[in-house]
DNA sequence: CTTGACCCTATAGTGGCTTCAGGGTGCATA
DNA sequence: TATGCACCCTGAAGCCACTATAGGGTCAAG
């Protein structure tokens, strides 16, 4: 498999798999004569690995610890569990931050009555006083 | 008032009020002898308008297209509202994307059962296959 | 006269990539 | 055989919105 190969089937930019590849993410994988890079299925595996990890919002981190723990076959997954739950809390905070300003803006486009700047109730939210 | 007072009555840091003036968000103000800068209540207001303008979500493009828009004060407001009505949505948008994170967090945790990494459900729903 | 809070500039670092400059490889077609 | 074109390579810089660090200067109180 080419670089173009692996890009294709987990739908990760050509670049950001050489990124992850200077990052230590991804084993540095043998060249062909040409100095293409050739991936096996185990490439393919960890890429997906990483992939559906950041896609559930882990940080680079945090998949360098799961993938370390993956490895680690007959440890307890308590670790595991605290990483997801600890992501779990942050998707929630997130959520609640987010629908306050909806709110915020949702209350402000609802008073502006599309006069002037003068009379704009989004302007007047933004100016101090 | 010094770059400590404006930090302080705008719960700005020091750096990014800097920061700011490099950007050209806040005009420059004027130097004591001790090259200190000097802001009045005109970099005060401004800095506010772009602190709420932040804090809405707005980024420092969109809030310099606010800045702008906000001082032509006879124009219609439709541009301001077009800006405040994209952020609603992309802030909508990601509310969604962040609400289909959390149920697949959720609904993995729930069915770990605290036992081995080889039977771990989350590495399960990480690893491809 | 020293301490300490405050201020200054310039530069580099953060995360997670993306883009760019300037090439090389390899296969099909004219 | 030449040429085009898709693909690959490296290294460095750029993106956003700051934050941090190094190495100084200013100023009022004790
Ligand atoms: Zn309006
Ligand atoms: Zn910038
Ligand atoms: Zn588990
Ligand atoms: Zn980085």
């Amino acid at each position: 498999m080419k670089i173009g190969d692996l890009s294709r089937l987990t739908g990760t930019r050509v670049e950001t798999i050489r990124f992850y590849e200077k990052e230590g993410l991804i084993p540095a994988p043998s060249r062909t004569g040409g100095n293409y890079r050739v991936y096996d299925q185990a490439h393919l595996n960890r890429l997906s690995f990483i992939r559906r990890s950041r896609d559930l919002g882990f940080t680079l981190d945090q998949v360098r610890a799961l993938l370390d723990l993956s490895d680690d076959h007959s440890r307890s997954c308590g670790a595991v569990d605290e990483l997801a739950r600890e992501q779990l809390r942050s998707v929630e905070r997130k959520i609640e931050d987010l629908q306050a300003l909806q709110r915020e803006l949702a209350s402000l486009l609802n008073q502006c009555s599309q006069g002037t700047i003068a009379e704009c109730r989004i302007i007047e939210a933004l100016a101090p006083g």
